[in-house]
DNA sequence: ATGCACCTTGTAGCAACTACAAGGTCAAGA
DNA sequence: TCTTGACCTTGTAGTTGCTACAAGGTGCAT
């Protein structure tokens, strides 16, 4: 598949890819004999991954990560163990944050469907304390 | 309290929280007789929950929507819920998101665990067909 | 043969910070 | 009293992760 087609599939610009390319997010892909690049599913899964990772607000050394996660048959399993488990901490949090965040507007529609203004408590559901930043 | 004090509660830098305020993003603290800005717990509040949203992925424009929301005693139902459930339909995404993704990351340990290498399916989680964008 | 998708390199813009520098004020401790 | 460190201002410039162009060229379908 050309690039306009896996921009198209995946909602990506095509000089994106090709600067996912360059930042070796992305494998080069194989060259048609007009120098096209040519993707495999391969590529448009990983594409798909990569952009649904980065809106869930992981950055490009996180997506880095997780993606070598996917070669870790060739690393031992005591590394990717720790790598994996300080994601889950990463992920167990966000979804905790948004479930809170989803419940108070839930509320917020309730009290509009009654048409009663009510206390908006939006803020206050991403607000309890940080936990202090580890070291 | 004071911006270095309020900055440690954050984890955000002194500049970003001015910076913060030069985007109307939080409002301007009021000043002690020296000048220095002088925080209040809901400035304390908004900026955890700019942090948590810029951190879950939310763009900037996002986060005012959202903080639009908290003040939305002075507007319509009929224009909060609409935006209410725009927001929402986002946050479920995320939400089923991350969910696969945890669920994957549960998968590798266990199966690290067991010292088995087992298939590496982490792209797969998230790399079902993303639905067209709407318009 | 015209137009569109692709190729390259390069430059420059945007968003959301982050990091200085320069020059000044304020307040607590040795 | 003097120094140190946190704060103030304005301003410029760097970083990340794209996004948009320009210029010049190739491939290919109608």
């Amino acid at each position: 598949m050309r690039i306009g087609e896996l921009a198209k599939a995946t909602g990506t610009k095509a000089e994106t890819i090709r600067y996912y390319e360059r930042e070796n997010i992305l494998p080069a892909a194989d060259r048609t004999d007009s120098n096209y690049r040519d993707y495999s599913d391969d590529h448009l899964a990983t594409l798909t991954f990569v952009r649904r990772a980065r809106e869930l607000g992981f950055s490009m050394a996180q997506v880095r990560e997780l993606l070598a996660l996917s070669d870790h048959d060739d690393k031992p399993c005591q590394d990717v163990d720790q790598l994996v488990q300080r994601q889950m901490v990463e992920v167990e949090r966000k979804i905790a944050d948004l479930s809170a965040l989803r419940d108070e507007l839930g509320q917020m529609l309730r009290s509009c469907r009654a048409d009663k203004i009510g206390e908006c408590r939006i803020v206050e559901s991403l607000a309890r304390p940080l936990p202090p930043r580890c070291a």
